[in-house]
DNA sequence: TGTCGAAAGTTGTATATGCAAACATGGCAT
DNA sequence: ATGCCATGTTTGCATATACAACTTTCGACA
């Protein structure tokens, strides 16, 4: 019974998963401890926040912009529906159902503003500069390889 | 309905949750692919990777280690009981149940080795050396505070 | 024009995650 | 000795996540 495996040593000393699921934990709570007040949590503020960004959007453009598998992104929706922050939006094909966020929705980004702030001030001091640096150029090395030639 | 409101876009474009939460379902993903011929998640990979470091546990010490919730820890190791890769080691205080890695875990973590190098190398290349880095200063971050005043 | 395939979405199932509350127990204080 | 408290664990509940299978519908093509 060896406690000192290397091939354990070296997974335990170095995987990036281990570390990375670690580090979202963490952050994770911290905004969702802010965000606690206004009964949203993490995930449902950035989906939020992209449908403020885009104006209507369909589903599959969500999922693609945030990595979000289909079926996860569509119970996250349905949530939100109930809550009325999003709505659906007009459509043509009916294959899809675009969805826009609602004013409650506007009002509410509003709302949690400083305690997002707030949050985000106490991840910036746990990665430090150059961790916040380096998660920005992660996500658009990410990017540029889901554009195999797009645009 | 303005569509380009600053407070919208500064979170959109800023937020460390949002950056955070994506790229951990991208890099999760990497090694949930690679393991699943084994039936293993980088979850519980994780957990079983700390047991066999540390010899027999006690899962507040394993939470206390990877920033798991007890209740989370307790059905993790409950379903890693089940499938034997676990198994309760000997206790003084019944208050407690410390466990420790059974032969068949030790025998998977050696089957699952190269599995885990594969998504290791692909998740390296997604971060670069520099944000492999920063993710190993913010846990050490992470550790200093934890620890208040102890050793 | 009828059929078939691709794309989007939903549903069933399983795991992961955390909060709140219940539970259990060993040690401490009176 | 007895009762209370601190700590560790488990349970109930809700959300987040993904895979697989199914459904729907629009277009393309024969």
């Amino acid at each position: 019974m060896p406690k000192d495996d290397p091939l354990v040593s070296q997974i335990f000393q170095t995987c990036i998963s281990g570390r990375l699921r670690l580090l979202n934990r963490v952050i994770t709570n911290i905004y969702d401890d802010e965000l606690r007040p206004h009964q949203l949590k993490a995930s449902q503020l950035n989906i939020l926040v992209v449908a403020a960004q885009q104006g209507p959007v369909l589903p599959s453009r969500v999922g693609e912009l945030l990595q979000l598998d289909a079926s996860t992104l569509s119970r996250n929706l349905e949530r939100m529906r109930t809550r009325g922050w999003i709505e659906p939006a007009p459509q043509s094909d009916s294959r899809t159902q675009p969805f826009r966020i609602t004013k409650e929705g506007r009002v509410l980004l509003k709302k949690i503003y400083p305690a997002w702030k707030r949050a985000q001030e106490k991840a910036e001091t746990l990665l430090g500069p150059s961790g916040t640096q380096s998660l920005c150029e992660a996500i658009l090395r990410l990017q540029e390889q889901e554009t195999p030639a797009a645009l």
